[in-house]
RNA sequence: GCCCGGGUGGCGAAACCGGCAGACGCAAAGGACUUAAAAUCCUUUUCCCGGCAACGGGAGUGCGGGUUCAAGUCCCGCCCCGGGCACCA
C-alpha cells in the first residue's frame, strides 16, 4: 500500500477553510457546563506576528482546546491595542494614514493567526481605534472626574523626546523610555491630567495578599509591592525660628529624631524659595536641571544652606535649614530630617558638607559608636534621646508618634512609593481627552449625550511639535457646553495603556452601544480564570487594569474586586544570541517563514516544546525538523493502520502499548491540570509513538481501534490540523475540540511489576521485578540474597535495612 | 545594596513529595536500505579507569561545608548569570 504524504500546506489550506465560517469556538450564554474565561494578551498590530506572539497564543490555545475537550463552556477572545505611535510614526515616514495603517495591519495579523489555528470567538474582537470602543475610554474618564479620580495640574513629567509626548512613571524604565531604551528622559513642566491610582494604593497591596497570592506568579506580585511601595513611619513638623511656617519631613526612624543635625528641603520645596536668597534661588534652580537632564543615581549629593533653622520639636534643638539635590519634592512630604550616624545617604551629605553626626543608637548587643565611619542604620537601642533612652527603636517609634499627637506637631503616617497615573499624550493616535477649555468657565467636561468625541482624519503629521490635535481647527473649536461661547478642545490624547486597561471587560459584550457593556453578562464571566501573557507587563498594563477594575466596582458596573483569577507570564523568546528578540537587534525569526516551510502544527509544536512556557526559550532553529518529523511519524502510523487487517495481533504488544497509552494519558491530563510543562507532554507522546513503532507489526486491530483515536485527540491540542486531519480518515465526525478527553484506567497503566532498585550503601547494584505491594519483609530477604548485592555484603555486618516498598531496598553495611 | 528567578552532557531540557541523574528532542559518529543522494530505519554518544568483548569499577547536577541509610532536590556559607527595585528618607 503505498503511503499518504504529509502535506501540511495541503491539509492546513483545507481546515482552515472549513473553519473559517463555522463558528466553531463560540461560548455558548445558555450552557449549563461551567465557565472558562482564558484571554492572551492583546497584541499591537504591528502588521506581523512575532514569535513572542506565536509562544503566548500556542499556550492559551492547547489551554483554551483542552478545556472544552474537559466540557468547559470556554470564552476565547482575541482584539487590538490599535491606537499607539508606531501608526502615527508610519504616516510621518510613509505618508500612510494611521488608521488605514492600523487596519491594514489587522488585517494582516489576523490572517496569520487564522493559518496558526488558533481558536477564537472572533464575534467577540475588538480594536480600541474605533469609537465604539474608544467613547467608553471617554466614558471612564468622565465617570473619573465626577468622582474627584481625575485631575489636572502642572508637574515635572517624563518626557520622551524620541515618542514627543510625555509618559507615565511605570513607563520609565532606568530614566528611559520603554519604548525607546536608549532614549533618556527629560523633565518637563507641562499641565495634564492624572488619575488617582494612588487612592487605591492600600487596597492594590492589600489584595495581592488576600486575592492574588498563590495564584499569580510570585515575581510579578513582588514587583507590584515594590512599585506600590508602602512606607511606615511619622510626619513631623519643624517650626522655623525666623518664620511662622512649618516644615513637614516624613521619616521612617522618627526614633532617631535626636540625631537630627540638619533638616533638608528638596530644590523644588514650596518654602524653598522663601528662605533662599537670590544667590540661593539660582543654586537651586541649577540642581533642579541638571537633575532634569542627568537622571538619577548619578548625581554628586549638593546642598545650600538657607541661613534659616529650624527647631526640633523633641529636643528643643536647633537645626540649620539646607536644600539638598538628593531630596525628592514627589515623595513623602518633599523635606526630610537628616540624621547621619543612621542614614547612608544623610552620612553622605553632611560628611560633605561638614555637618556633624551624633549617634543615639546601639545595637542591641553592643556599644554606641560615638566616632562612626559609616551610619549604622539597623534598628536597636536608643540613646542619647531624653525620656526615649534605653527603649527598643520599635518601641521609642509607638511613643514618639503618640507624644507628636498630643502635642500636635505630627502623627503615624504612611507613604506610598507610587504616583498618581498621568495619562495625557501629546499625540494623535489615541482617544481624545473629553474635555473642553472654555476661557468663562474654565475647564467643562464633554456631556455624555456628545460622546464620542470622534477623532478627526484630516490631520497633518509633521512630527514636530505639540499635539497634532492642536493644529486642526475644525476639531479644536467648539462651543462650551456651560455657557455656549467659544471654546477649544483638549487637543492631548490618553494614554494606550487605557485601551486596555478594561478590554477583557467588552469582550463579554462587544456590540453595546448604551454602556460599556451589560454588567450582568461580565458577571457571568469574571474574574478572568486564566490569563496568560509577557511579564514585560507586570507593572504597567497589569497594576492599571487592576485600578480600573476597582474603579469600576466602585461605580457599581462589576462585582469583582479583581480582574484576573489566575496569571500566567510566559518566558521570553530569545534570539540565537541568547538575547531577547527584538527588531532592534536584527536577530529575530519571522514566524511565517516557519509556518510556510513546516507548517502551523510544527510551529506550535516546536515553540511548546523547547522550554517550559514560563522560562525564557532559547532559539534553535536546528530543532524545528525534529517536531516535524515526531508530527510525519504520527501522520504514518495512523494513516498505514487506518484500516490494516492487524487481526488478533500478539497480546503481550498489545499490553505493553495499551499500558504506554494511558500511561501517556496520564501525563498529558497532568501536565495541564498543574504546571502546563508542555514540552515533557510532548515528550510523553513522542514516547508513546515510539513504542507504537516497536510494536507496531504485532498490534491487533482491537488494540488499534483504541489507540489511533486517542492518540489523536491527545494530539488535538498542541496541533489541530493534523488532529483534525486524522480525526476525519479515522471516520469520525465532529471536531476534535469538542470531543470529550480521553480518560486513562490506573489499572491498565500500571505496570507489571514493581521494579525495586538494591542498594548498598547508597550504591545502585541491581534491580528485580517483584509484585506491587510485596511485604517489606519479602523485599528485604530477596536484597539480601540477591547476586547482585552479595560480592559487596560478603565480610560486612549488615547494620540496617531501609525499605521502600515497591521502589527500593538500601542494605547499609559495615 | 535589597527582592525575585536560575546554574544539570556538545546544545534545549527531564527527574513534580529526599529514593536508579540525564527521559524526550537537537547535533554528532557509525551502520542498514539505495547505482547514488535525500528521506526512513537501527546503533552509539556525561567523564575517567580496566577489558577483544557483553561488561565491570570509580567520579559526576556552579563552589565549600552539613543533615540523612540515601541529596540535583533539604540546611548553612560563598561564586556566577538573568530580571525587578533603588538617593523613596
Amino acid at each position: 500500500m503505498p503511503e499518504i504524504p504529509y502535506d501540511h500546506r495541503q491539509i492546513e489550506l483545507k481546515w482552515h477553510e472549513r473553519w473559517k465560517d463555522a463558528e466553531l469556538y463560540r461560548a455558548d450564554p445558555h450552557s449549563a457546563a461551567p465557565k472558562y474565561y482564558v484571554v492572551e494578551m492583546l497584541p499591537y498590530p504591528s502588521g506581523r506576528l512575532h514569535m513572542g506572539h506565536v509562544r503566548n497564543y500556542s499556550i492559551g490555545d492547547a489551554l483554551a482546546r483542552y478545556m472544552w475537550m474537559r466540557g468547559y463552556n470556554v470564552q476565547h477572545p482575541m482584539g487590538w491595542d490599535a491606537f499607539g505611535l508606531p501608526a502615527e510614526n508610519a504616516a510621518i515616514e510613509r505618508g500612510r494614514h494611521p488608521r488605514e495603517w492600523t487596519l491594514s495591519n489587522i488585517a494582516a495579523m489576523k490572517g496569520q493567526m487564522h493559518r496558526m489555528g488558533f481558536a477564537y470567538d472572533w464575534r467577540l474582537e475588538i480594536s480600541s481605534c474605533e469609537p465604539e470602543y474608544y467613547r467608553w475610554n471617554q466614558w471612564f474618564f468622565l465617570k473619573m472626574l465626577e468622582r474627584g479620580l481625575a485631575y489636572r495640574k502642572q508637574a515635572l513629567l517624563n518626557w520622551c523626546p524620541e515618542c514627543g509626548t510625555v509618559l507615565a512613571n511605570e513607563q520609565v524604565v532606568d530614566g528611559c523610555c520603554w519604548r525607546h531604551e536608549t532614549t533618556r528622559v527629560e523633565l518637563r513642566a507641562l499641565e495634564q491630567w492624572f488619575w488617582k491610582i494612588t487612592d487605591y494604593a492600600e487596597e492594590l497591596l492589600r489584595d495581592i495578599d488576600e486575592k492574588l497570592e498563590g495564584k499569580w506568579p510570585e515575581r510579578v506580585l513582588s514587583m507590584q509591592r515594590n512599585w506600590i511601595g508602602r512606607s511606615e513611619g511619622s510626619e513631623i513638623d519643624f517650626r522655623l525660628e525666623s518664620f511662622s511656617d512649618r516644615i513637614r519631613v516624613f521619616t521612617t526612624r522618627v526614633d532617631t529624631i535626636f540625631g537630627a543635625t540638619a533638616v533638608i528641603l528638596a530644590p523644588e520645596h514650596p518654602l524653598a524659595r522663601k528662605l533662599l536668597d537670590e544667590k540661593g534661588r539660582a543654586r537651586a534652580k541649577q540642581m533642579i536641571d541638571a537633575r532634569a537632564q542627568k537622571g538619577p543615581g548619578d548625581i554628586e549629593k549638593e546642598g545650600v544652606f538657607t541661613g534659616h533653622h529650624a527647631v526640633n520639636p523633641y529636643s528643643g534643638e536647633k537645626l540649620p535649614v539646607w536644600i539638598g539635590n538628593f531630596v525628592l519634592m514627589d515623595y513623602g512630604t518633599g523635606a526630610i530630617m537628616a540624621v547621619p550616624a543612621h542614614d547612608e545617604r544623610d552620612f553622605d551629605f553632611c560628611k560633605t558638607h561638614g555637618l556633624p553626626i551624633v549617634p543615639v543608637i546601639r545595637p542591641v548587643d553592643g556599644e554606641l559608636d560615638v566616632n562612626p565611619k559609616a551610619a549604622f542604620v539597623a534598628d536597636g537601642i536608643v540613646e542619647r534621646s531624653g525620656e526615649y533612652s534605653g527603649l527598643e527603636s520599635a518601641e521609642a517609634r509607638r511613643l514618639m508618634n503618640e507624644r507628636a499627637g498630643r502635642d500636635g506637631f505630627g502623627k503615624a503616617a504612611v507613604t506610598y512609593r507610587i504616583k498618581d497615573w498621568g495619562i495625557s499624550r501629546q499625540r494623535y493616535w489615541g482617544t481624545p481627552i473629553p474635555v473642553i477649555h472654555c476661557p468663562k468657565c474654565g475647564v467643562v467636561p464633554v456631556p455624555e449625550k456628545d460622546l464620542p468625541v470622534v477623532l478627526p482624519d484630516d490631520v497633518k503629521f509633521t512630527g514636530k511639535g505639540r499635539s497634532p490635535l492642536a493644529e486642526v481647527d475644525s476639531f479644536m473649536n467648539v462651543k462650551c457646553p456651560k455657557c455656549g461661547g467659544d471654546a477649544r478642545r483638549e487637543s492631548d490624547t490618553m494614554d494606550t495603556f487605557v485601551d486596555s486597561s478594561w478590554y477583557f471587560y467588552r469582550y463579554c459584550d462587544p456590540r453595546n452601544s448604551t454602556a460599556p457593556f451589560d454588567s450582568a453578562k461580565v458577571k457571568k464571566w469574571f474574574p478572568i480564570d486564566q490569563y496568560i501573557g509577557g511579564v514585560t507587563h507586570a507593572i504597567l498594563h497589569l497594576i492599571y487594569s487592576r485600578f480600573f477594575t476597582k474603579v469600576m466596582r466602585d461605580l457599581g458596573l462589576v462585582e469583582n474586586d479583581e480582574p484576573v483569577a489566575n496569571l500566567f507570564t510566559q518566558g521570553m523568546v530569545l534570539g540565537a544570541d541568547g538575547t531577547a528578540m527584538s527588531k532592534s537587534k536584527g536577530n529575530t525569526v519571522d514566524p511565517e517563514d516557519m509556518v510556510d516551510k513546516y507548517g502551523a502544527d510544527t510551529c506550535r509544536l516546536f515553540v511548546l516544546f523547547a522550554a517550559p512556557p514560563e522560562k525564557d526559550m532559547p532559539w534553535n532553529e536546528a530543532s524545528v525538523g525534529g517536531q516535524r518529523r515526531f508530527l510525519e511519524r504520527v501522520w504514518r502510523f495512523v494513516t498505514r493502520n487506518l484500516d490494516r487487517d492487524a487481526g488478533a495481533g500478539d497480546s503481550s504488544a498489545d499490553r505493553r502499548v495499551l499500558r504506554k497509552l494511558h500511561q501517556t494519558i496520564r501525563k498529558v491530563t497532568e501536565d495541564f491540570n498543574n504546571r502546563w510543562h508542555f514540552n515533557t507532554s510532548i515528550a510523553a507522546l513522542m514516547e508513546l509513538i515510539n513504542e507504537l513503532y516497536d510494536d507496531e507489526k504485532m498490534l491487533s486491530r482491537g488494540a488499534l481501534d483504541q489507540i489511533l483515536p486517542a492518540l489523536v485527540l491527545l494530539l488535538g491540542p498542541f496541533a489541530p490540523y493534523l488532529a483534525e486531519e486524522l480525526w476525519e480518515r479515522l471516520g469520525r465526525k465532529g471536531p476534535v475540540f469538542r470531543q470529550p478527553w480521553p480518560t486513562y484506567d490506573p489499572e491498565l497503566a500500571k505496570e507489571d511489576a514493581a521494579e525495586v532498585v538494591l542498594q548498598v550503601n547508597g550504591k545502585v547494584r541491581g534491580h528485580i521485578a517483584v509484585r506491587f505491594g510485596a511485604p517489606q519483609a519479602e523485599l528485604e530477604k530477596l536484597a539480601l540474597a540477591d547476586p547482585k548485592t552479595q560480592p559487596f555484603l560478603a565480610g560486612r555486618q549488615v547494620v540496617k535495612v531501609i525499605v521502600v516498598p515497591d521502589k527500593l531496598v538500601n542494605i547499609v553495611v559495615r
